[in-house]
DNA sequence: GCGATCCTTCCATTCAACGGAAGGTCGGGT
DNA sequence: ACCCGACCTTCCGTTGAATGGAAGGATCGC
């Protein structure tokens, strides 16, 4: 490198260029990603132009870049995200056909609950929660939940930090928070009224394999005391049973095989199941249909 | 950098990395991607390291790697595949409860067509589409749509290079490949039999919005003189339509305003647009239910 | 026409990336 | 118990790719 050089890897600051796209974030300029990403205008007029050309970003009109195509296609081999995500739509349909509120789905990143999949409704309650947005533990059921099967070291991290408290009902400090994972890890969901919005409560259970490993929370966002609680958790426990069940089914089914374990295709028709036998992929599982 | 070094930037060797990960590739090891990605194991080494400490890659048990959530959560800000593709389901799914079997949309990808969203059943034709995959685009009828609406330059690439011919029916040389253009540019829609399968037929019409800017090509996969044609293309094209006005509706409305334009939300309730617009998010666009 | 804003190019400096080689670790076969 | 082969990890001297300040353009608004 040169000069002062400063950061760290060359990775670390082509990801501060993506990064400067956030979840509500729109095309932006050069500078406004130099601004972002807090690098020089000359270093990220390069990094752009090298991510541009990779198809990492693309250019819009003649002044703004957004996140490009490739990055997407690389995302797309993601099982712990696109993965679960598709194979747990299925489920999270049959929750929502029953409930009728947002059903969504998150997983464990850093300290946040990163949500992967959400299902609504037109007339459903406030729901903050976005698709590739995250929402940090404390504040939300699902987090609670995940904060409860992780390792104890998380909690203490996480207890001993700062979170942002949108409302009066959201946890307040370590203690509460502690003594709300200690409920979620003897009743095995979490419930969570008014911590993001005063009219929305938060349930959610873990999705949890046969080995006891926690892959993600699926909850359910509904209006305070409308939305009876008992049948809600119910419902979620069997759709993140068959989530548990369709992720074995795939892991653990491609795992099993000698030879290289190639990436289970899901939701599929039985034809096309059986033109990948015949070109030799070793693992197709069909699980069930995409959209039924 | 040093040595004889080789390639080009640091971050076109961190993406042959994560390209050693296919469609169909399950978990690596370091060497199986050390020879994927054509790279030193010590060098591979070092950078699986790096991308694993930034989350674009996850260790699995003690000696695979998976691409890993933080790329996924980046992918999410993708106007152009994950934001096209939540905006066009509701529209795909109208088609595919009517004709019942593959709907599927893709993007214009070098020579290739990239599939961002399919619906399937299970008893529907054979069709080698997966979602994140790529076709050539000679191959299918997404792809000379597709080609019929891009710039001629791109025509001339393609008709002067090769493609694989899976079947015998498969478009077989320049001259036809620009015939089969020439109809669909006509014709406003592409019918492609048997290319990649005997039985199955592909039907495809553009996204095309108001400025005549084509966006993606919205298809069916049916099996041959079995589905009746006319009545495939006049429901994609209604569909396709609806999806080009949700796009107008989302682009063309943030950018029409002054300030910072920010990513219009789709698919939430409407109690949630209130919140959004309460916190001060610019545009907020509510289009429909997310599943319904 | 003039200033402000944003983008592009240039280039001397220098340190982060490189990768061959050597040393571990693990497991399975005998 | 021992060896062997397959992988993975660490070390380290070399060097050229990345860096970013500065200067020069392009464009827009007033």
């Amino acid at each position: 490198m040169a000069r002062g050089s400063a950061g760290r890897s060359a990775l670390s600051r082509h990801l501060r260029v993506l990064g400067a796209f956030g979840p509500l974030t729109g095309d932006l300029t050069l500078s406004e990603i130099a601004a972002a990403a807090a690098l020089p205008l000359s270093t990220a007029h390069r990094l752009v132009a090298e991510l541009a050309e990779e198809g990492l970003l693309e250019p819009v009109g003649d002044r703004r870049y957004r996140p490009g195509l490739r990055l997407w296609e690389l995302a797309t081999r993601t099982p712990g995200a696109a993965g679960l995500r598709e194979l747990a739509r299925p489920w999270m349909g049959v929750v929502h056909a029953r409930l009728r509120q947002h059903i969504q789905l998150g997983v464990l990143s850093g300290h946040d609950v990163l949500f992967i999949e959400r299902l609504s409704a037109p007339d459903a309650v406030v729901n903050a929660t976005l698709i590739g947005a995250r929402i940090a533990l404390p504040l939300s059921s699902s987090g609670l939940v995940l904060l409860a099967h992780a390792p104890e070291a998380l909690l203490d991290e996480v207890a001993a930090g700062h979170w942002s408290r949108p409302t009066a009902r959201a946890i307040a400090d370590a203690r509460e928070l502690r003594a709300r994972v200690a409920d979620a890890r003897r009743d095995g969901y979490a419930v969570l009224d008014g911590a993001i919005h005063e009219a929305s409560r938060g349930i959610a259970v873990p999705v949890i394999d046969s080995t006891g490993r926690v892959h993600a929370a699926l909850g359910a966002v509904v209006p305070i005391d409308e939305t009876p609680v008992r049948p809600a958790i119910e419902l979620l426990t069997v759709a993140a049973a068959g989530i548990a069940r369709s992720l074995e089914a795939t892991a653990g089914g491609a795992a099993a095989r000698p030879g290289r374990p190639l990436r289970p295709l899901l939701a599929t028709s039985r034809a096309t199941l059986a033109y990948f036998e015949e070109l030799g992929v070793d693992t197709v599982l069909e699980l069930r249909a995409h959209d039924d």
